[in-house]
DNA sequence: CGCTCTACTGGTAGCGCTAACATTTGTCAA
DNA sequence: TTGACAAATGTTAGCGCTACCAGTAGAGCG
């Protein structure tokens, strides 16, 4: 009893018992067994994270926040894939939950309404990430990705484009949500065509967006500018122009969608809308963190916004 | 008893045993408790993965590769992030090992002493994977990082250029093999000038790209072709040439090396050197599956090889 | 000196499951 | 009907910890 306590309530022990049983723990090179832990205390230090892809940067850069801030705690973060599938989120839900996790970070706010159920009944806090709403299941960090899209048009027609289209891959409800805020502000403005809009169910990729681009060339060759829904698809639409000889932003204005570093960085540089994943990720932990220490409520949910960052790719000239 | 069987061997319980266990169980919601299966079988489902970066693309891509074969097996992939650091690798298998996981995937073979001796004397199994060496710690499936590289330079050199550069970032073991393999063949050709390579222990980013192609420009400006350590380096190159009118590969041939999606969607579209990274995950994952079903060592070392891939933009005219 | 109080240490049960072995039930041949 | 054997099911102990409570030692006080 006395060493378990010297592990967890150190300032509960007397310095003599803590050094011989420090000095102990380092001969036998001894490491507690998470497993027995668990099961004893019921509970664990494990925080579930859920995300859609891992190999999509938005969430790679999400999960380095959430990385970074798990580091020097005692938490142990623990990622599950759920491949943008509702049914599939459901079962890493019961999978996380079977482990008694301490919290849980999942993205979006689509939850099916049995994994809405399960995460509402589950006795361990929950951070949603990636998106805004009024009605948080617990705690909530994001953005709303409609205004977002409504401030990138905004910014094309402001830039002085009159007929402007969008380009979408993998229609994922936040994707459609951008979509939504595109058709808004176009129509607000009388300046919407169905057919500048190309979308797609595939994942999005850079040869991709090269062939959107392509696909919207031929059905609407009078569009002057483009949002696309996320950074792979902008460049590629920009390498696609390259080819055809296309001035961009000459000819055609484009902007992307997350602000991936190499946006600032492509010939022309790439207008875009910055969104703060890293800081999402990390918040997100930190928050978690906290109401597990504090158990106070803390401000549940917190909008970190985006800003539209102007480059040569949306200046008309 | 009889639960716990029909839940782990369902063909030495009567059926009607099992019917009537399960509809108990879809009835309850019953989740067995990992926790408590850990310490009472004194083993786990977890396959430990430790990678050296979570955001760089190539480990994205070999994990997706580790969640696909994960997929509806019984195994379970936890994710460490040593951050390319051997000491941060360390103490991530420690915590592994402590959870006593079935297997541990783990990237290159630069191990500290300390950890190879952790990992020998530890009784679950072991994939080495992005390297191929003859001393494997248990199983590994990787490629020859020195031969990938010596390939492309070779590729340079055919293609007729004569004054070969190199641009490095991030300069991990796998990375300095390619410099190395790069020094190998243009010294062996009589072409290595040291001036002509440009690297730097930060992260690679499409924008250090760029600035490292202007650093080699003004240092070595009869430069005619380069290898980049990575993908992001050459696109950052190539965006640099574009900005300054070199033409591409007229003036400069560009190659990089893992061949992400997006260098053959570029334009000119990017030469670059294949690796298997969604193969090596996926593979790294099933010999560790069919290791411990069989317990049979099956073929410890396997080379994946790779391929360079020829694109405009080291077609000298 | 005995009492109280605090600081620390120790004893016990049990978390939910599985390994190993024990028992019961069912089947079939003689 | 019985015995032999297989199939199915049950019993027991214990995995390595922690919660809870029960001590025990030493200090301080009147």
């Amino acid at each position: 009893m006395t060493v378990s306590r010297a592990l967890r309530e150190p300032e509960r022990v007397s310095v003599k018992s803590l050094s011989r049983i420090r000095a102990v723990i380092a001969r036998l090179g001894y490491l507690p067994d998470p497993a027995a832990q668990a099961l004893a205390a019921g509970r664990t230090n494990v925080i579930g994270v859920i995300v859609p892809s891992v190999t999509n940067n938005v969430f790679a850069d999400v999960m380095r926040g959430v990385y970074a801030a798990a580091e020097d705690s005692r938490w142990q973060v623990q990622l599950g894939n759920s491949r943008y599938s509702p049914l599939e989120e459901e079962r890493l839900v019961k999978t996380f939950l079977s482990q008694r996790p301490a919290g849980l970070i999942i993205s979006g706010i689509d939850q099916s309404d049995e994994t809405r159920a399960l995460l509402r009944t589950s006795p361990c806090r929950i951070v949603q990430i990636m998106e805004i709403s009024d009605q948080p299941l617990d705690m909530m960090i994001g953005f709303s990705h409609l205004e977002a899209a409504r401030a990138a048009t905004r910014h094309l027609l402001a830039m002085g484009y009159t007929r402007p289209g969008f380009l979408g891959a993998r229609l994922d409800p936040r994707t459609q949500r951008r979509l939504a805020g595109f058709r808004d502000v176009a129509a607000a403005a009388g300046l919407l065509e169905d057919r500048r809009i190309v979308t797609t169910p595939q994942a999005s990729t850079v040869t991709l967006g090269g062939l959107l681009m392509a696909d919207l060339l031929s059905r609407a060759p009078e569009t002057d500018a483009i949002l696309c829904n996320n950074d792979d698809l902008a460049l590629g639409a920009l390498f696609e122009c390259q080819r055809r000889g296309i001035a961009v932003p000459g000819k055609i204005g484009i902007c992307g969608f997350n602000d991936l570093e190499m946006m600032a960085a492509a010939h022309p540089a790439i207008s875009s809308v910055r969104t703060h994943r890293y800081e999402m990720g990390e918040r997100a932990m930190r928050m978690l963190a906290a109401a597990l220490d504090a158990s106070e409520p803390a401000e549940p949910v917190v909008d970190l916004g985006f800003e539209v960052v102007e480059r040569q790719s949306t200046l008309r000239p």
